[in-house]
DNA sequence: TTTTATTTGATAAAGGATCTCAAGTGAACA
DNA sequence: TGTTCACTTGAGATCCTTTATCAAATAAAA
């Protein structure tokens, strides 16, 4: 992926074989609305509030796209869905192990982690993820007032 | 879980509403023999070798409970499948982004991390997992191979 | 405009994991 | 050492998430 793939968080901007469709427009502005890292059918309800007939394959097929782009984030944790999150910037998640929500953390990343991992590992070390599980406040909440 | 729940690598203990079958003392011994962090498709094959009458059910309804009484460990971070572990001891992994093997790490677990996190969110905070990918020396050979 | 390669929507299908239930069986206890 | 019964198994159906297929629709270059 070279520069001119980067886009704006509501706005895409052209690229090489990349057309913008309404489509593809209202999935990454209504991702960029959210901060709850909505799984693949969630995106799709939100957008098809505007757009009735759009597909659920075309959801998974451009999500996928833009995260392979770096335009969005796959979060690819525990759990039995990947979930997307507009911000790239690396960071950690916390997931709550009751209800599957997830949330950012503002632990910093551990760029240190990956040098430490590399020369203790054969493989070729491309980055790494932390997540964090625990009960969410609406969830103690729930098992509190049982 | 109390303490009673504990059991020995290759020795399945009796437990509360727990019975010890063939099918789990043999899935425990299977898990155990490897540290290739099967997913349960693989248990099963591994499995079946000795019980060939098992039902893949069997196998995954097993290492479910077996997670849950921590005599074993589920890996439940990226990737399409859920991998099982004999080993229960906290440690970090990495996984190969072309073939999607899993290995051991030996990075100290950072146990700080949680107070660190505790710190800045309000889930109660439950643990961390720490998962690095990159290439397997295998895949990196594949891909100069070609 | 016209053209053309990309994209969409609908649907099928794959793949992993879970559920159901009659039949089987550990293990407590008589 | 039986008998009993709750727990477990095996087989199959089913669910859920994701991917593949393909004719029709459509951005965008010319």
């Amino acid at each position: 992926m070279d520069k001119s793939t980067q886009a704006s968080l509501l706005t895409l901007e052209r690229m090489e074989n990349f057309r913008i469709t309404p489509q593809r427009q209202v999935i990454l502005e209504e991702l960029s609305k959210v901060n709850s890292h909505p799984a693949a059918n969630e995106v799709f309800d939100m957008v098809r509030t505007r757009l009735p007939r759009i597909g659920l394959g075309t959801v998974y097929r451009n999500l996928e796209i833009m995260a392979d782009n770096g335009i969005i984030l796959k979060i690819d944790v525990g759990g039995t869905q990947k979930r997307f999150d507009a911000i790239v910037e690396p960071h950690y998640h916390i997931r709550c192990t009751e209800c599957g929500r997830v949330d950012d953390m503002d632990v910093p990343v551990q760029k240190e982690f990956e040098t430490m991992a590399a020369a203790s590992t054969d493989y070729k070390v491309q980055g790494h993820r932390v997540e964090f599980f625990g009960i969410c406040p609406d969830c103690q909440k729930a098992k509190h007032d049982t």
